[in-house]
DNA sequence: CATTACCTGCAA
DNA sequence: TTGCAGGTAATG
């Protein structure tokens, strides 16, 4: 579910939410398997009495920065949800981590498809983190060189190139299309075969994609939701992804449907030729 | 490269 | 009942 400006969103919202606080302790773990690491015990005692100095973000992880040094590093993956709500608010089954703050309210892990994770990095896995990262395409250093350097000499299929994390990070199906569409370029282009100007039009799509996608606070289509409960509203924003059969607001040729790289793909068929 | 696994819910 | 969903890691 949620890419880069789905998750921009939440940080800001929880950054709102959390700067400052204490953390009391974690309530309840419901699923274990949330916590890739250290153990759900050894993170319940890490918590406990820390002071919440910040929320950070990298690619699609949450950072939430502590007064230890250490970093709570959150992967909301298809479904996660980052909540802060009054600690009497009826919590469902599908809430798997609930952790209690000191103003009474609780910060509750939200997960209907379990494949959310959180860890709890020193320097040391921060660094590890971060060396599997490409370029934050909504910093300055994410240019048109940088983006040709990363595709350079890849001859495979550019939309599983856009999802890889370790060239730009942050794209996700959804922006991937949306770039994609910005910048006339069919996903089946193999990254060496794009041109000069197509480059520059790919950077451009990628970049505008994403900064509508924040400023819009995110594509809430079936789950995201911001750290308190509210969705975005790029939904309707949306020129390709989930418009199979509706006109390309371009040229008004039927969007089309088909896969690439086992991902569900939307393009214009005479904007993107291939 | 592609496939499978991890999970649940929902629509066809 | 089957297929599909915004993500990623592991395995042929």
């Amino acid at each position: 579910m949620p890419e880069l400006p789905e998750v921009e969103t939440v940080r800001r919202s929880l950054a709102r939410e959390l700067a400052g606080r204490r953390i009391v302790g974690v309530r309840e773990i419901g699923w274990p398997r949330t916590i890739a690491a250290p153990s759900p015990d050894e993170l319940c005692l890490a918590l406990c009495n820390r002071v919440i100095e910040g929320v950070d973000r990298r690619a699609k992880y949450l950072l939430i920065r502590l007064d230890n040094a250490e970093t709570l590093a959150v992967h909301l993956r298809m479904t996660g949800q980052m909540l802060v709500v009054p600690a009497d608010v009826p919590s469902d089954k599908h809430t798997h981590v609930i952790v209690t703050l000191d103003d009474g309210r609780e910060l509750r892990f939200h997960d209907t498809r379990k494949f959310g994770r959180w860890w709890l990095l020193n320097a040391e896995g921060l660094a590890a983190l971060e060396s599997k990262l490409g370029h934050e395409p909504l910093e300055s250093g994410f240019t048109v060189e940088a983006l040709r350097e990363g595709l350079r000499g890849r001859r495979t299929k550019i939309k599983p190139l856009l999802l890889d994390q370790s060239i730009v990070a942050g794209i996700g199906n959804i922006y991937a299309d949306e770039a994609l569409w910005l910048a006339q370029i069919h996903p089946l282009r193999t990254a060496d075969s794009l041109n000069e100007a197509e480059l520059v039009a790919l950077h451009a799509g990628i970049v505008a994609a994403l900064d509508q996608g924040v400023t819009r606070r995110g594509t809430t289509l079936v789950n995201y939701r911001d750290a308190n409960g509210e969705g975005g509203e790029n939904q309707h924003f949306l020129n390709a992804y989930g418009h199979t059969g509706d006109p390309c607001p371009r040229c008004g040729t039927p969007i089309e449907r088909l896969i690439v790289g086992q991902r569900s793909t939307h393009i214009c068929p005479v904007c993107q030729v291939f």
